[in-house]
Order: structure tokens, then C-alpha cells, then sequence
DNA sequence: GTTGAGCGTT
């Protein structure tokens, strides 16, 4: 079957919005979720009985009804009261501002071709939205691409758009999302992403995508290469993460089993025992690794929810960061960088993990230089070393995301 | 085979 265009709206008789068909003549879900993020499955007016029908949703895939797509309008169907929450979103905007203020910031760009120009780049996303400022990010020395970029949109809802979705930019997929420098740690107690254990190795990003949709919106999904069994699948919402945690999905006819993802390692700020520190044992959360807690589910269900008070905060961020600017010290005066030690083996088709901590290791050494190297450049040595150290700072504490 | 890659010289 020819490609075809299906109608869809939010509503009725709202203006429709026209989607691809597959070649099978089905219509992935994900298709729709890319023009109305959120969306888990759609409805029609049957011409017949005047009722609304549902259409089929197998698996994330949109079949048709027995007389094919036709010319009716089909609406999105939003999990629960996901339509409502837009909708409030929508009109408090104007006054409330409720959460996540609504100004647009740089989106990080990650996994861009090496040929990709800011023109390229420009191009591409100006079909979201007018684009306000473009940049591939380049070593100094060679101009080549370092395979990220960042990008800013007028709209925020160009940039709500541009993040919900993967980018097929120059042959590559790309991802977009906000950099580590922008999240702050506003809430990093409640995770958004689950951990999937049990993955069997036909299981891609896209079948996951469009599993853990029926659930909530899904922001990220991610697949360690090469195939480890497990998955991180994150959520927009922190609550959908939480529900699912502790129990066992079937996808593609395999169970999976789904947990908290934990901190990734090297984001050391908020791991289990910052996080749940004294006053919650850590046996009650002890996540299956760690042996017999077997607790159920609902035990788990809505741990998410609580939350340090704001001295225990503090205490923690100014311990960390006193002992993050003392390992900085220590690593630049030892002048050994644990560079490298890290990207053993698994190179995908790209190698870019080398350039990175390349880069980091030798603000170290420079801040050292200025630093202690007493001698040859006196003039510039104390504005060079306060410089030089904070940035070292900065690149250490950037990071919240999980 | 149950815990992830990479984050901004000006």
C-alpha cells in the first residue's frame, strides 16, 4: 500500500492535522505522539453508529478499521487526565507560571555527523520554529565538529517540541535536550526514569519508546551498546516512573522487570545515601541487587515523594563541592590525569569520549600551571589561576541530569 | 549477561 495521510486532531472539530501511514498502511504511534506529545492512541466518530470508536493499538502500532483510514477526522486520546493537565498548563501560563518557567534555553545537540555545518543545523530546525541562535561545537585546533552542537528557539513550544523527539539530522539521529548546565536541581529526588531489566536484544529504542508510551510521555530512552539486557527508559512525568516501579511488563512477549535507575556513575551529588540519608533505612529502598528486601510493590510505589529539607541540602552541596575543589587540587598537583582509563574498548562507530576527557584533563593541568608553577609567567599568575580554577569547578559540578 | 556516552575556550 501506497503511503498515505491520515487526519488527526485534538478535538472534533478542530482543524486537522494530516500524518503519514507506514507502507503497511498502519500508523505508528509514535508518529502521532511526534505532532501531539502525550498522545497514546486515537478515536473516530464512527459514520455508522455516531459513536466514538477507538482504532486498534497493537504494540504501538496505529491498525486501521475495516474500511481502511478514510477521510474522518481521528482524535487524540491523552493518557488519563494528560489532556486536562495541558490544558491547565495552557491557561496558567499566561498568569500562574506554575512549574518550569516557560523561557526557551540552549539545547544541547548530541550526536551530530562531523559534517554537520551551524548552517546545516539552522536549516533543520527552523522548520520547528524560528531559530535564534545555532552552534556545532569544534576543536580548536583542527575545526573539526566535536558531533555536538547547541541550538535556541523563540518558542518555547519550538524547544517543547524539538526535545520530545528524535532528530534525523545529515543521515544520523540526534538527540536533543537540555544540557546539564540548564537543569538545575530542582527536584533531582524524583526520578523520571526506570531502569528495564530482563531486555532481549531485538528490542529497540523505538519498540521501548512506543511501549512506554501507553504510560506517560516519553522523554528518553536509552540502550546500552553493546546489548547489556537493560535499558533506562525516563518519563516527563516523575509519577509514571515511580507507578511502574517494581513491576514486571511484558513487551514483544518478554517480561521485563522495571526499578529505579540509579544515579550513573560519576554523578556522585545525589546518589541513594545523599539522597535517602539517615532517616530512611537504606534496607526499605535497597534497590533487588542488593539481596533479600523483597519488598512488594506498593512499598515502592511512591517513595518519589518526599523530599530534604533545605539544610540537609545545603550541607550536602557545600560537602561536595569542598571535596569536589579539593580533588581537583589533588589532581592537578599530582599532574596524572585518569584520563582515558574510561573509554576502554567499546568504541561505537564513533570515538568521541577520547576528545572529551582530553579536554577536561588539560584544564586541570592548565589551572595547575598557573596555579603553582612558580617562575616563568609571573605577571598574569593570579588572575590566570582564579580562572583557570573556577572553570575547573564548574566543569566538575555541571551534571544533575540522571 | 539487571544500572547509561559524549555537555558549551572566545
Amino acid at each position: 500500500m501506497a503511503e498515505v495521510y491520515i487526519r488527526v486532531a485534538e478535538e472534533e472539530n478542530e482543524e486537522p492535522m494530516e500524518i503519514p501511514s507506514e507502507d503497511d498502511g498502519t500508523v505508528l504511534l509514535s508518529t502521532v505522539a511526534a505532532q501531539f506529545p502525550g498522545a497514546c492512541g486515537l478515536r473516530f466518530r464512527s459514520p455508522l453508529s455516531q459513536c466514538m470508536r477507538g482504532v486498534r493499538l497493537v504494540e504501538g502500532i496505529l491498525h486501521a478499521p475495516e474500511n481502511g483510514w478514510g477521510n474522518v477526522v481521528y482524535v487524540v486520546n491523552y493518557p488519563k487526565d494528560n489532556k486536562r493537565k495541558m490544558e491547565e498548563i495552557d491557561a496558567s501560563s499566561a498568569v500562574k507560571m506554575k512549574r518550569g518557567d516557560m523561557k526557551t534555553s540552549d539545547l544541547i545537540v548530541l550526536g551530530l555527523p562531523w559534517k554537520t555545518s551551524e548552517q546545516d543545523l539552522k536549516d533543520y530546525f527552523s522548520t520547528f520554529g524560528e531559530v535564534i541562535m545555532v552552534q556545532v561545537k569544534r576543536d580548536a585546533k583542527t575545526g573539526n565538529s566535536k558531533g555536538f552542537g547547541f541550538v535556541r528557539f523563540t518558542e518555547y513550544e519550538a524547544q517543547e517540541k524539538v526535545v520530545t523527539q528524535r532528530h534525523m539530522i545529515d543521515g544520523r539521529w540526534c538527540d536533543c535536550k537540555l544540557p546539564n548546565s540548564k537543569q538545575g536541581p530542582d527536584e533531582p529526588l524524583r526520578s523520571r526514569k526506570v531502569f528495564v531489566g530482563r531486555c532481549t536484544e531485538d528490542m529497540t529504542t523505538d519498540d521501548l519508546r512506543q511501549f512506554f508510551m501507553q504510560y506517560g510521555e516519553v522523554t528518553d530512552v536509552f540502550i546500552p551498546k553493546p546489548f547489556r539486557a537493560f535499558a533506562f527508559v525516563t518519563f516527563a512525568d516523575d509519577q509514571v516512573a515511580q507507578s511502574l516501579c517494581g513491576e514486571d511488563l511484558i513487551i514483544k512477549g518478554v517480561s521485563v522487570h522495571i526499578s529505579n535507575a540509579e544515579p550513573k556513575h560519576g554523578n556522585r551529588q545525589f546518589d541513594r545515601t545523599t539522597r535517602f540519608g539517615n532517616g530512611f533505612g537504606a534496607q526499605a529502598f535497597g534497590s533487588s541487587r542488593s539481596g533479600v528486601g523483597s519488598s512488594t510493590n506498593s512499598s515502592l510505589a511512591n517513595f518519589g515523594s518526599f523530599s530534604l529539607n533545605p539544610a540537609m541540602m545545603a550541607a550536602a552541596q557545600a560537602a561536595l563541592q569542598s571535596s569536589w575543589g579539593m580533588m581537583g587540587m589533588l589532581a592537578s598537583q599530582q599532574q596524572t590525569s585518569t584520563s582515558g582509563s574510561t573509554s576502554s574498548g567499546t568504541s561505537s562507530s564513533r570515538d568521541q569520549s577520547q576528545s572529551f576527557s582530553t579536554a577536561n584533563s588539560n584544564y586541570g593541568a592548565s589551572s595547575a600551571s598557573l596555579g603553582w608553577g612558580t617562575g616563568s609567567n609571573s605577571t598574569t599568575s593570579g588572575s590566570g589561576f582564579s580562572s583557570g580554577f573556577g572553570s575547573s569547578m564548574e566543569s566538575k559540578s555541571s551534571g544533575w541530569g540522571m
